[in-house]
RNA sequence: UCCCCGGUAGCUCAACGGUAGAGCAUUCGGCUGUUAACCGAAGGGUUGCAAGUUCGAAUCUUGCCCGGGGAGCCA
């Protein structure tokens, strides 16, 4: 008897198999059942008859929803199931019922925000959003496929990091062993960089916190990020690596998470269309795109929600912008040499309003003017001195960017909000569960 | 930090200043092809908290708490 998930019950038409799962929903018509389980790859409606399976049929009645359940019987061909298939139940083990007194709470239909974030270690068994989660999975598993193909080499950097590098306004702090604290990484960058000097090609990927009271959809305090780095690199190497990277993840979700997109009724049309290159602008080029169109925009000014958004639903894919002003930039970006005044750094703005998905760029390479730079931003230079230390020794031009995933995956998915694609999503006022 | 919206049964929501209700969920009963099944019945409430106005407050006022959306900041 074959153990069998309900992604492969087509494979079994007309066999005996087994499924292992739960009890989703179940209706019930007098002397029949028709149960509809789930098992983590899908959902499979059961048939059950009292005539025909009087064991089964009394195992099954008054069953409660998400009572653990192994299930055998035969998988057959029905036009009238669900996604085509359905088991004519002929055994069921019940290892774990449900109370009644104490129902799951997560009803099949709607419910609002605040109650599924407090039930998010059981909302995550929802069809949706197990579809997102596996989305998320092959987004991620793409994004590494493709970066170890381009030779980049892994290298994670550190969770603790032991200064404010841009001011503790936004940065967790925590105790760290006896009196010292330590900070929460805000990005992987400085780090990737020492070891992009010690391999050449490098990214990492992780986590990382920002303590920003920002509240929006598009807002985690907990997020991952790709951040790729390389040594002898410039910017326009890594728009080239962005977009490749980019089209890698949306073309293979596409591919791969065919039928989760389904399930989340993605228009994947504006999906297909997600293929390098990317139209490039230049940051006075969106200012004159932005005036066109009424927005106030002014030189000078960084681009919020609204502007974002603007720019990018003028393309079928995502947007890169380039050379922004220097002085809304980062204390590390590298001056562009024809226009000093402008930074050698991009964003890289997703379609549909998703916002910003990647921002990088080229950094500074010389010792005087990072130092000069440092001073500028009034930060802590001997916080820095191993910073410092990567332009002393061997100093040379090099280029990375930070690729936010979940905004990625949120745009990917089409879903309203970014938390919606993290397990379990940290918020401003919200760490539970 | 600022602006806007909300908080009533386990959940989703109604209720003009005048007896707190419905659907779902739960329980009981009915139904052999259901599609968030359907039909009938039952139980279930400190209306977020505290004051105030009023003969009377879920409803009006003030303060507080909690949550959501957005701005700023960012991925």
């Amino acid at each position: 008897m074959p153990i069998i998930t309900i992604e492969q019950a087509g494979q079994y038409d007309g066999q005996e198999v087994t499924l292992r799962g739960w009890l989703y929903n179940q209706r019930e018509s007098g002397k029949l059942l028709f149960p509809i389980f789930r098992d983590g790859t899908g959902i499979m409606q059961g048939v059950c008859s009292l005539k025909e399976q009087p064991a089964a049929f009394e195992a099954l009645r008054g069953l409660t929803q998400e009572s653990s359940v192994i299930v055998t019987g035969k998988i057959r061909a029905e036009q009238r199931a669900p996604g085509g298939f359905e088991i004519g139940v002929s055994a069921v083990e019940v290892l774990q019922r449900v109370s009644e007194s104490q129902p799951y709470p997560i009803q099949l239909k709607e419910h609002g925000v605040d109650f599924l974030l407090n039930q998010r270690h059981l909302w995550i068994r929802s069809p949706r959003q197990a579809a997102i989660l596996r989305i998320r999975a092959e987004a991620i598993r793409a994004a590494r496929e493709f970066m170890d193909g381009q030779g980049y080499t892994l290298t994670d950097a550190p969770i603790f990091t032991p200064a404010a590098c841009e001011g503790t306004t936004t940065l967790f702090e925590v105790q760290y062993i006896d009196d010292e604290k330590a900070y929460l990484t805000q990005s992987g960058q400085l780090y990737v960089e020492a070891t992009a000097m010690a391999l050449g090609k490098v990214y990492a990927f992780g986590p990382t916190f920002r303590a920003e009271k920002s509240k929006t959809r598009r807002h985690l305090t907990e997020f991952w990020m790709l951040e790729p780095e390389a040594a002898y690199a410039d910017l326009g190497d890594m728009m080239e690596l962005g977009e490749g990277l980019v089209s890698h993840v949306v073309q293979s979700v596409l591919k791969n998470r065919t039928r989760e997109l389904e399930a989340l009724k993605r228009d994947t049309t504006k999906l297909a269309t997600v293929k390098a290159p990317f139209p490039r602008i230049s940051y006075d080029e969106a200012i004159a795109v932005l005036q066109k169109s009424g927005n106030p925009a002014k030189h000078g000014d960084d681009f919020g929600g609204d502007e974002e958004t603007i720019l990018s639903s003028q393309y079928d894919r995502p947007l890169i912008v380039h050379r922004y002003p220097a002085a809304i930039k980062a204390f590390y970006m590298q001056p562009d040499p024809q226009r000093p005044d402008l930074a050698l750094g991009f964003d890289m703005l997703a379609p549909e309003g998703y916002g910003e998905i990647i921002g990088g760029g080229q950094r500074i390479h010389d010792y005087d003017l990072l130092v000069k730079r440092l001073r500028e931003h009034n930060l802590p230079e001997e916080s820095f001195q191993w910073y410092l230390d990567l332009r002393r020794y061997g100093s040379v031009p090099h280029a990375g960017f930070g690729l936010g995933l979940e905004r990625t995956v949120a745009w990917i998915c089409g879903t309203e909000h970014i938390r919606e694609v993290i397990p379990f999503p940290r918020m401003i006022y919200r760490v539970y569960p």
